[in-house]
RNA sequence: GCUCCCUUCGUCUAGUGGUAAGGACUCCGGCCUCUCACGCCGGCAACAGGGGUUCGAAUCCCCUAGGGAGCGCCA
């Protein structure tokens, strides 16, 4: 089994054609097979090798490795489009010879017209074949004169095509619907259907698990796959991902793209395991390794109606992924700048009490700077509360951490007794003022790790 | 406009003629604890609508509604 992830490289991941990248990873994975990795960079418009570089490097954070791709290479390269345009020219030449395809010098403008008056006319706008039967004499004159026309493949006009999709079954097109799609433009790169369908086969790619959105592209690719005479690869369509509102994915907008993900402190993993849960049913609702997914990967496991990004979803992931991860990966995951303030040799310690409490990076930062740096800010609420408790209360508080061994029990059993006020009366107030926040690591830890003279001061502040 | 696809708790989903319609996230309650968070346990909550077929439909068929995609010298 070979599979295969084509970005074209326009721009940055997002969640959409990750989680594409990653369901034909985890299928190649699981069945032993080869992953690949082929840029479709052929429209040089729009394309660029900064993005490029960028996708790539996206890739590799995620852990989607490929067996053969551009900067690895391999036996069916180059697997860059732009590398290729040899092999375009020689299989069209093949089409040409064949009478599978012809030019076609229609322009832009009249395109764009055509198109417009079909819709009005309420017909499809499908090519009508204006230029599909100019006399030879007539295309060799235009094609001396160096005018450059597109070539066009010549779809049959009648039949149907039947092909069998690996996640919605057996698909039926009506060949009559089709019109005649441009193979190459007229600067001479291949379109999408061209270069993607011959690729594929030429690389032996198995299996193409793509959006839904190139699910009526798929009778085209077949179709000029056949007139070749090459390997048609199984198809199959995942259902479309929709954003937050349930809108379509706008390509622009949206906070759902590796780029917001990484800045984010996101973990590979929790977006990994968010990924695969969307369209793909999982029985277990672990945090699983990518060899773990690709073990647990079926096609029949996979959904056929849209999915929604849900961002508190993909917290859940990441929320697993911090308690997972190792003491020295959340070191390097939380910076060097975010333990500025913690004392050394208490590094360890501090990362273990507030990984309970921390989601992202800047969480571990902002209790480093709570408990060892600027200390607690205290929202008006927070003082109203705590001048509340009353002076009396942080006296005993005081004096109960000089009497006992310093700990939380000497402090709140003085408190207790001086005040009689036990339970959220009795510890709400101690941790706000020991840290301002009404939530976050445990009280008796905190008090261990931070210096007698600091719980000193935060506690004296309010008698 | 034409062709195709999709529709189970708020969200992600299990389910392929007989289930009390299951799990996860969110939310709520309890426990850990004399606090909050973490964790654990429990609870609320769904078959888009209408017709068939069948002894029996979430599951099969038809229609309706809603959503989406494609019909590009974009991929």
């Amino acid at each position: 089994m070979r599979t295969r992830f084509a970005p074209s490289p326009t721009g940055r991941l997002h969640l959409g054609n990750l989680r594409t990248a990653l369901f034909n990873f985890l299928l190649a994975r699981g069945s032993g097979g080869a992953f690949l990795l082929r840029v479709e960079d052929t429209d040089a418009e729009r394309s660029s090798d900064a993005a490029a570089a960028l996708v790539l490097d996206d890739l590799k954070w995620l852990g989607l490795t490929w067996d053969e791709g551009p900067d690895t290479g391999g036996p069916v390269g180059p697997y860059a489009q732009s590398e290729r345009s040899g092999i375009y020219g020689e299989y069209l030449d093949r089409l040409r010879a064949s009478g599978h395809c012809y030019p076609c010098w229609r322009t832009d403008t009249e395109l764009k017209a055509f198109r417009r008056k079909c819709l009005a006319a309420g017909r499809p706008p499908i090519y009508d074949r204006e230029w599909a039967r100019l006399p030879e004499d007539e295309v060799a004159r235009r094609e001396s004169a160096g005018q450059r026309p597109v070539f066009r493949f010549r779809v049959p006009d009648t039949g149907a095509l039947e092909s069998e999709d690996c996640i919605r079954g057996r698909q039926s097109f009506a060949l009559a619907d089709i019109g005649d799609f441009v193979l190459q433009r007229s600067d001479g790169t291949p379109a999408f259907f061209f270069g993607n369908a011959l690729d594929d086969a030429l690389m032996s790619v198995t299996h193409v698990l793509r959006g839904e959105d190139h699910l009526s592209n798929t009778p085209r690719q077949i179709l000029l796959l056949d007139a070749l005479g090459l390997p048609v690869p199984v198809y199959g369509h995942l259902p479309l991902l929709l954003g937050e509102d349930g809108r379509p994915m706008s390509k622009r907008r949206g906070s759902a793209g590796m780029g917001e993900f990484r800045a984010a402190g996101l973990f590979p993993e929790a977006v990994a395991n968010y990924a695969a849960r969307l369209g793909h049913a999982f029985e277990s609702g672990d945090l699983m390794t990518l060899d773990e997914l690709a073990r647990h990967f079926s096609l029949d496991k996979v959904g056929r109606a849209p999915a929604r990004y849900d961002p508190i979803q993909l917290e859940h992931w990441q929320g697993l992924a911090v308690q997972a991860a190792s003491d020295p990966r959340l070191a390097s995951w939380a910076g060097e700048s975010a333990f500025r303030d913690v004392p050394d040799g208490m590094r360890e310690r501090f990362l273990g009490l507030v990984r309970p409490n921390v989601h992202r990076p800047a969480d571990v930062a902002g209790w480093a700077e709570i408990l060892f740096g600027r200390g607690p800010a205290f929202s008006a609420e927070v003082e109203a509360v705590l001048a509340d408790a009353g002076p009396e209360f942080f006296r005993a508080a005081l004096e109960g951490l000089e009497s006992g061994d310093h700990g939380l029990a000497a402090i709140t059993g003085a408190v207790k007794r001086r005040l009689g006020v036990k339970g959220r009366a009795l510890f709400r107030p101690l941790r706000l003022a020991l840290t301002g926040a009404e939530s976050g690591p445990e009280l008796a830890p905190i008090l261990e790790i931070l210096p007698d003279e600091t719980v000193r001061s935060r506690l004296g502040r309010w008698v």
